[in-house]
RNA sequence: GGGAGGGUAGCGAAGAGGCUAAACGCGGUUGACUGUAAAUCAAUUCCUUCGGGUUCGGCAGUUCGAAUCUGCCCCCUCCCA
């Protein structure tokens, strides 16, 4: 059966688009969905504060298995009494199974039916992750949420590949699934298949019957032009079941979130607005800007008039510009919170758009107005 | 007044006869970033109608060829009077 104190329960369908709006319940407390989860890989949203990420209206923040498994260890984590004890985070937590890294460090690691061996980019160290041992790793790390040891298949790749990967994939699934103990922790399987209609339908359709307290959609994101990104949703989301999460895997930019949540998608993770946003570029609700340029020297205006965040309330461009140009890590701060809370207060709105069925006409406007045709 | 060292692109700074429109850094500009090996990376930065054109304090020379050698001049810094 599912995880003790995991469910989602959905209040209400958009008439417009069928995006949906509900209440994810987790051990560490409630929240809405649909929602956008910033990423904290080694335990911490970068630059950020726990009591800041949670003042943003984060509901699930997510950490990195197999970075935290190199780092400071699993062990130590447990010890400190689990991943929200650990970095002082009292909001619901997911660990990615570091299936991400199986893509993003394909140059260190070899894949076998067995799992994967990848070697340490910290020091070359050979770390083998298996699906029973990669289970083991997150039950340790204690997120609420922990997902299953896949393979991010890239893009492109040929339908021989994506076969035999996502075949192996959900071999993956079953074997941590079977592994899986903690009944206060859920688990999640993770849909493949590259952009292969037949294939996503398998393998959403083969991972329910494993009956995973709900089912993300991976292998997005990564490079592949954005109606790729949205048929690959398409492939997969009908053979989802209702009353479980969905959770699009990697996506954090405007459009991708607004076209996910009207296609049904519950949760998504991304990197991109801290990321970013440490680099200088920053989302408004008027489209993207770099901080970085010299025309925001004088600007004494807010970075986006139109946003409710600590940074657009309190600082200035010219002042933000200074802090980025001078490299000082208060600029980060101030950037990320920006970006993040951006983000999430778009899919705050959405959620009432949802309750009063104008969820469509809601996100038209925002990408109308935002204008960038990648949407970040 | 005597002595020493300098003046190189927006700034700093290499270069000491051809391989130099001139390294490198900063500054400027433009991109990229999507389950984080990323507070990172890439491109571009004298002018140009893309054929070329004009440069290394100034002028005049030496040389097939000069930012680089010679002469004079103008500035700057330091030391001694």
């Amino acid at each position: 059966m599912g995880a003790k104190g995991f469910y989602l329960e959905i209040k209400h369908i958009d008439k417009t688009t069928g995006a949906r709006y509900g209440i994810l319940h987790t051990p560490h407390g409630d929240c809405e969905v649909p929602m956008f989860m910033p990423v904290g890989t080694l335990a911490t949203v970068k630059t950020l504060s726990p009591e800041e990420v949670k003042s943003l209206g984060a509901g699930v923040i997510l950490a990195n298995t197999y970075h935290l498994h190199l780092r400071p260890g699993e062990d130590i984590v447990a010890e400190a009494g689990g991943v929200q004890k650990f970095m002082n985070y009292d909001g619901p937590m997911l660990t990615d199974s570091g299936g991400y890294q199986v893509f993003s460090l394909a140059d260190n690691r070899k894949i076998t039916e067995e799992g994967v061996t990848f070697k340490s980019h910290l020091n070359g160290d050979t770390i083998k992750f298996t699906p029973e041992k990669v289970i083991e790793i997150e039950e340790k790390i204690g997120a609420d949420i922990a997902m299953s040891f896949d393979e991010c298949i890239p893009y492109p790749a040929s339908y021989e590949y994506a076969k035999k990967s996502t075949e192996r994939t959900y071999r993956w699934a079953k074997r941590g699934k079977n592994a899986h103990k903690r009944e206060d922790q859920a688990l999640f399987g993770i849909v493949q298949g590259g952009d292969f209609e037949d294939l996503r339908k398998w393998s959403a359709e083969e991972l329910v019957k494993l009956d995973f307290d709900g089912y993300s959609i991976g292998g997005t994101s990564i490079g592949e032009p954005k109606e790729v990104c949205f048929r690959m949703i398409d492939y997969a989301i009908k053979y989802l079941p209702e009353d479980k999460p969905r959770y699009l895997m990697g996506v954090g930019s405007l459009d991708y979130i607004l076209e996910g949540i009207a296609k049904g998608i519950d949760m998504m993770d991304c990197v991109l607005p801290t990321r970013i946003a440490r680099h200088g570029t920053l989302m408004t609700h008027n489209g993207r800007i770099n901080i970085r340029k010299e025309m925001y020297k004088r600007d004494f205006t807010p970075l986006d008039p139109e946003c409710d965040c600590y940074t657009c309330k309190n600082y200035t461009r010219a002042y933000l510009r200074h802090l980025y140009v001078s490299g000082e890590s208060f600029g980060a701060r101030l950037l990320s919170i920006h970006n993040i809370r951006f983000l999430i207060s778009i899919v705050e709105g959405a959620r009432v758009a949802i309750q009063e069925d104008r969820f469509k006409e809601y996100k038209d406007e925002i990408l109308k107005k935002y204008g960038d045709k990648r949407g970040f």
